[in-house]
DNA sequence: AATAGAGCTGAAAAGGTTTTCAGTTTTCTG
DNA sequence: CAGAAAACTGAAAACCTTTTCAGCTCTATT
């Protein structure tokens, strides 16, 4: 059996309350706490989470939902969510959904079961519609997704803007037919979508556009076909980071080169985009800054609960790279 | 206040023993079952999870300890151990250490706290040395990475022989000057330069060898050094992906082509090493069995305490590819 | 028909901590 | 130096379950 508060109390002659106060670093006499220390030392107690979290009502404890963590742009913003978490003393508990909108109803339930103090949420589209009709007893934090507009606090790109960006790019090095992947699960590649559609037909050009599950796999299949067309179009803009790197790869099978034979552009500036070929161009996310904000604003929603929802919008940078110059 | 198993009780006209005993499965008659279930629904009950564990003693997580998730090597096992995990109905509790002992030594006091059910831990050398002196309440499962010799479980690859195995690829294609990156923290990177260093002096060919920080930017300007060298070696190998990727940057700062200028060979299989130039030659570790297996050791373990260590040692995988080709 | 056993249920204890409450000691104020 | 306030401490309640124990109702066996 392990060693509990009480045994410490007895070794150190005094009251589990007193172990407990020393514990919390509350007021208690120089030479009590003392003797508390060098018991709690000789007795090598640690405390039993469960029981402080039950007794206390606070989990100290933070999920985080993401579709899957082998997601670059969510690998980065884990490890940013979990060095906020743990400077603040909390735990993190990370559930992967793979988009699965069952999976996601079974993990805000788990959370709830877990009494987490907050939670930072990257939903489906389908979840996120109906999101203020769930009723989570903890906040939420989306990131990289919205839910109903202006609804819950969030942290997300200006993803029409940086497609705007991309297209604008893009046309300026003389490109016309500009054709977009994107992913068909995530408000996020409907924003971009979106986004590439107005700035196409803003500059005359017609919009052509493609859906697909985002993932590399299902990503490299698609751009396979996009890319062996009679009509394939002169420059071709992924909206993830995973549907990039899926364009990338049919790319090779089919012995093309950027931007030889096809400009290309895409989402998330990770290390490989610079180094492929002479370069893909990208827009660049501050990763780390959105699992920031994110935290900053779960930690002030706790702090204030009656504050209306705030939305924090980030902006992308293009990264112009050699992927996109101009043809010949 | 949240509704506990007590008001589902009441809800039911039946004893909080019998709730808890409809929520374990256990026998009890179909008509109150039945009571109890809409009960529960009604009343939107969802229970205690402190509170269980406190009162069972079982916490159902599991701690998973690694050096850092973006490491795409330890990113691709935490999603094995999760999915292994949340299918026994267990949590994951993820821990980044960045190779620092007192952050090791912190997150394993922690899973103490936590009362985990067990861990999965791919520790520093340093901590690693003296892990037998450590005495843990809880069952460990070492990846990537060995402890104090058949004293641990663990799931490692064969490190040295995929070492040798670099070495041999290399000499075959009749590089002579092969030269070796490797980490500076990890038992694996120490196996990896052995294996190294013997194959090299097998064939009568001299060993040299750097040790670096294993991060991208501290490879990067190792490798920038070695590669700008008036004696730069033939061939270069980098001991893990993320070294591997420095080794990359590096080239490209430098305007070196692979393996035209010098060939390169590596760890770890990640997508972009297909992609870049004509594809880099590596040693592919199956990840995901890594982690399964380390989950299944975990569990046996848990099952039957008083079994003898058992180190699991999987074979990598040569990938050739256009990179360690015999130069022009 | 009596008895053993199995199946089912509820009362109450237990799990390890924090927190409240009340009481005691110390310090401060005038 | 008296009295008030502040600091400190311990006993006991509370947090929400699971589990033990004992009792009760059936069924099955002899």
């Amino acid at each position: 059996m392990s060693v509990g508060i009480k045994d410490v109390a007895i070794a150190a002659g005094v009251s589990p309350a007193t172990v407990s106060r020393v514990l919390a670093n509350r007021h208690v006499k120089p030479e009590l706490r003392e003797r508390v220390e060098t018991a709690i030392r000789l007795t090598g107690y640690r405390p039993n989470l469960s029981a402080r979290r039950l007794r206390s009502q606070h989990s100290n404890t933070i999920g985080l939902i993401v579709p899957d963590i082998r997601n670059p742009f969510f690998t980065t913003l884990s490890r940013a969510v979990e060095d906020a978490a743990y400077k603040a003393n909390m735990r993190v508990v990370l559930c992967n959904t793979d988009e699965n909108p069952t999976r996601e109803t079974m993990y805000l339930r788990l959370m709830q079961e877990e009494r987490v103090t907050g939670v930072i949420y990257a939903p489906t589209r389908e979840t996120a519609a109906q999101l203020d009709r769930l009723n989570f007893d903890f906040p939420v934090v989306l990131v990289d997704r919205h839910g109903p507009a202006g609804k819950h606090d969030s942290v997300i790109l200006d993803n029409r803007q940086a497609s705007a960006t991309l297209v604008e790019h893009l046309h300026s090095r003389g490109f016309k037919s500009i054709e977009g992947l994107f992913g068909n699960t995530s408000s996020t590649a409907r924003d971009r979508f979106s986004g590439y559609t107005e700035a196409m037909n803003d500059r005359a050009l017609t919009p052509r556009a493609d859906f697909v599950a985002p993932n590399a796999d299902a990503a490299t299949v698609a751009a396979r076909q996009i890319l062996s067309r009679k009509d394939r179009p002169e420059a071709l803009i992924a909206s993830n980071g995973l549907i990039l790197l899926g364009v990338a790869q049919a790319m090779q099978e089919l012995g093309l080169q950027a931007p030889d034979d096809i400009a290309i552009a895409g989402f998330d500036n990770e290390i490989w985009t610079g180094l492929i070929g002479s370069g893909i161009t990208v827009i660049e996310q501050p990763v780390a800054d959105i699992g920031h904000s994110a935290m900053r604003l779960l930690f002030e929603r706790i702090e204030t609960p009656e504050m209306a929802p705030r939305v924090v919008m980030l902006s992308g940078k293009l990264i112009e790279r050699n992927s996109s110059k101009r043809p010949g």
